[in-house]
RNA sequence: GGCCGGGUAGCAAAGUGGCAAUGCAGAGGACUGCAAAUCCUCCACCGGCGGUUCGAUUCCGCCCCCGGCCUCCA
């Protein structure tokens, strides 16, 4: 497998340290409010990466932690007068619901910042012992010159950070890279009691922190948004190499493209974020997730309806070569070779889905029923593996396009039955009259020699 | 200004130093009572200018355009 290290700047075939336990981290959402789309897109991307390690390695340790703990967080819970961990609580329950219905799988663990308070002040402790850190006017800062290698990730000097600086810089920081590792907290803030006060960790260091106690001093990979890479990711390896006697983090740097919404960039200020919880009203999350794979993950990506009305239409071309298939599936031993070498390239999650399509297009032009079981089987593996085509295809094709059908199955049924039995009397007109009032309906009908199909419009 | 990424058919999106995947849309055909679905065929000289090369969309340089990041609070 070749993976883009964004450390090194180009692909390098991924070994893990260990094979017997491969080890991964994908930096997860501050739980103060719904998702956005944009925090789909590393959820989806790199569930994709987790399937497919699980198919190659006997065990995957996948941790995507919650930031419970953050001044977005303190606003939104003063600003609704409820505790933080009502806010966090609803939002953390949330984002997960959003995630299940885009097919994303609980990562194998879900650390919370704040259930590792006395883990974050131990490293505190021994980046202060080792002269990472200094204590200045209730905040403990870690002091950035003191790592040589900061900057190696985002390729940026120091005096380029410094140049680029476009915010002032707090008097008590001793260089103006240094960052926040504990900070003050007021009495109506939430916090913990330490040695330099009653406080709260900055935001960097939980998942330093998380990474140690769960999954190791180095692992075989970290991921996360490309607007991660700096400061975060830096700031993560400068705490981590200091407080493990320089050895690395992570050995593969992962990061995934940014997401526009119809070619504008998504921000608050023009009111065009678009939250998968809204979508998914009038969607199914599997064309979401769909959407989110057809580009390349390092490859900024366009949102627009119009790209997810077309992963719609793509899926019902898959589904609807599903159920034309007779018969069961014959179980493949692994998924297709052509999907598992896109994916192993770098995960070409574009190049993955038209080998699907290739798929299905020989699936629909034998005849040979052993073939089709064979095929059958292999489609339904490759989608597991991207985490698509998993639900029954009259399940797909009978869910519309949001909200409830204007009419019953059990009506559609009934007129199909009345039609079939004009055509059979050669009353072409009732039997086109019949199929008009459907599609005034949305139903599509699909003529057979003994029977009609139908499915409702995308 | 600095750093990073991108500009491929109407749209979306892979890819390669020497026939440019795939999906949607479009054209024609097969099938169908007619459709739908499906299958077949057709539809791109790869942002611009130079360079390297027998040969570049693919490598190098410059330019243009688009996007992201440029720290603690926002």
């Amino acid at each position: 497998m070749q993976l883009y290290n964004s450390m090194t700047g180009r692909k390098e075939r991924f070994q893990p340290a260990d094979p017997n336990r491969v080890t991964m981290y994908v930096c997860g959402p501050t739980v103060y409010s719904y998702a956005h789309i944009g925090n789909a897109r590393p959820a989806v991307v790199f569930d994709v990466l987790f399937r497919l390690l699980r198919q190659t390695y006997p065990q995957v340790v996948y941790a995507r932690n919650l930031t419970d703990i953050d001044d977005k967080i303190i606003q939104a819970a003063a600003a609704q007068s409820v505790p933080t961990e009502v806010i966090t609580e609803r939002f953390a329950a949330a984002y997960n619901a959003d995630m299940a219905a885009m097919n994303v799988l609980p990562p194998t663990l879900e650390p919370r910042a704040t259930q590792h308070v006395p883990q974050m002040l131990a490293m505190i402790e021994r980046l202060l012992a080792s002269g990472a850190a200094y204590e200045a006017e209730g905040h403990v800062l870690f002091h950035v010159p003191s790592f040589p290698g900061y900057g190696a990730l985002s390729k940026r000097s120091r005096e380029e950070m410094i140049d680029g600086a476009r915010v002032e810089v707090a008097p008590y920081k001793r260089d103006p890279a240094d960052f926040v590792l504990w900070k003050p907290s007021t009495p109506e803030q939430p916090g913990w009691d330490s040695r330099f006060g009653r406080g709260r960790p900055g935001w960097h260091l939980e998942c330093s922190v998380m990474i140690e106690s769960h999954l190791g001093e180095t692992i075989d990979i970290h991921a996360g948004g490309i607007d991660l890479k700096f400061p975060h990711h830096e700031n993560e390896i400068a705490q981590s190499a200091c407080a493990h006697g320089g050895r690395a983090l992570a050995r593969f740097w992962l990061h995934n493209g940014f997401l526009d919404i119809e070619d504008e960039k998504m921000s608050k200020s023009l009111g065009n974020v678009l939250l998968p919880h809204d979508l998914l009203q009038e969607v199914p999350g599997e064309a979401i997730r769909f959407a989110l794979l057809a580009a390349h993950y390092r490859k900024p990506l366009n949102w627009t309806r119009a790209g997810l009305d077309r992963a719609r239409h793509a899926l019902d071309r898959l589904y609807l070569t599903l159920r034309r298939l007779p018969g069961e599936a014959m179980p493949a031993a692994s998924p297709p070779a052509g999907i598992l070498a896109a994916l192993a390239d770098d995960l070409n999650t574009p190049k993955a889905q038209a080998a699907l399509f290739d798929l299905a297009r020989e699936a629909n032009s034998t005849d040979d029923p052993a073939r089709q079981a064979v095929l059958k089987g292999e489609l339904l593996a490759a989608g597991n593996l991207l985490g698509l085509l998993q639900i029954e295809p009259e399940q797909w094709l009978r869910q519309g396009s949001g909200g409830e059908p204007a009419i019953d199955s059990a009506a559609i049924e009934r007129l199909l039955v009345e039609r079939q039995a004009a055509r059979a009397a050669r009353d072409f007109e009732l039997a086109d009259r019949i199929r008009d009032q459907l599609a005034a309906e949305g139903v599509i009908i699909e003529d057979g020699p003994a029977a009609s199909r139908w499915r409702l419009a995308g």
